[in-house]
DNA sequence: CGGCATATATGAGTATCCTTCACATTTTTC
DNA sequence: GAAAAATGTGAAGGATACTCATATATGCCG
């Protein structure tokens, strides 16, 4: 379990004052804007400042340095995306309501990755740095953390912890699908999501529906070198 | 099916005389020894051109910038995977066969990506950047093909485009899994990478065992938005 | 050999950014 | 209304990828 809690701040000072929140919201608009149009690399900090109308020192006073931004856009993202997923995960009460809800997250997260340029940028810039990274990591672990719990509550008997990075690997595996789909065209894209969709949920029957030891023989060696 | 060829060269111009065919590849080793060391985002071009005993203007000559270095190391890396995957996959001819080979090429992959520490450095460093995510797509796609053109030869009556499809979105989460298994602990690792394992062979059976329309109450919504 | 063309080598210099800092201005507090 | 705290400024600093005029080595032809 490594970096638990992130090293570089996402913001130097929190404004206190009216004026200031006003501005840093300029700010992010701003970074915002420009990711969109040309991607997180393009994004000058000098530009941020001039399109938001402050000074280069100002943006540095509330962002510790150039990823702080975009990690704040990214974060402000994956929170909303955790009510979503939350919300959706709240009513499960069976198998076919999980299977049901998750197949409709798939959808709703590749709308929305579809929808926001900004994020596309992002994911598919070069800058993306071990802090969003590990960022990233976090929120992937605490969203397969909510869907475990709810398997783990219709399926007692099964291992946690097989079930935990189980439910992991599928969210991961989930979040590169939607960075590959978005990043070939639309009819690719559909079809790749498509099958991703397949596999996890197949995955997730089965993970609940069959005993432990089920095609054991797929096992070919267990561990490498 | 955007960005077919490489629109930046990796190497500017093919060193001809002996003696910048050894300089050349003094400066790879010598870029390979420092990401291995500290990572591609920390590897300077003037430590690479020190290290390997030229002059930063030497490097420059042949290779366009500094992606294009990262770039010709990763492309020596799945040259040599190329050849061990079509190696496994040549006498595969039978079910049975493909699944062992293709289990066996995960171990393979595995192994290889936690003992290369230049590669997991490539692949976690910040500077991953559009053309080396295109060289990876456009290598990704090829050992797919490889994959689908072996499948399809065992079910010739299955539709070409799913499969390749398939292929392809299972070679790209298998590396994603990879890049992911080697970035957390060893045995969280190992459990993520059997897990994968398992639903790349489930999927790789499904597709070939069951007539088409096998489970299809579980396409909730076909297409999204 | 001599000389011309081509390939290769050099490293100080340029360009581009991110980031800092000393100082100015506004807002809050008492 | 004055001290304190928060906020604002942009020129200067610093790091580093990359260029270019110039120099040297190598191959080639007579």
């Amino acid at each position: 379990m490594p970096a638990a809690t992130s090293p570089a701040p996402l913001i130097r000072k929190e404004p206190t004052q009216q004026r200031s929140r006003e501005r840093v919201e300029r700010m992010l608009a701003a970074a915002r804007d420009l990711i969109a149009q040309y991607g997180s690399d393009a994004m000058r900090m000098s530009e941020v400042a001039e399109r938001a109308g402050v000074s280069i020192g100002s943006l540095y006073q509330f962002f510790p340095d150039k990823s702080a931004i975009i990690r704040a856009l990214a974060e402000r993202f994956t929170v909303e995306n955790r009510a979503c997923i939350d919300a959706e995960l709240a009513d499960v009460s069976s198998e076919e309501d999980l299977l049901a809800a998750f197949a409709r997250l798939i959808d709703a997260y590749y709308t929305i990755c579809l929808a926001e340029p900004v994020m596309r940028e992002i994911w598919s810039g070069t800058q993306v740095d071990k802090t969003l990274r590990e960022l990233e990591l976090a929120d992937s672990r605490a969203s397969a953390e909510s869907l475990a719990n709810v398997w783990q509550r219709l399926q007692p008997e099964a291992d946690p912890v097989r079930l935990t990075a189980t439910a992991f690997l599928i969210w991961q595996l989930g979040e590169a699908t939607m960075r590959l789909a978005i990043s070939v065209d639309r009819a690719e894209g559909d079809r790749l999501v498509e099958i991703y969709k397949r596999m996890a949920l197949r995955e997730l029957m089965a993970n609940s529906a069959t005993p432990p030891d089920h095609r054991q023989d797929l096992r070919i060696n267990k561990s490498v070198a």
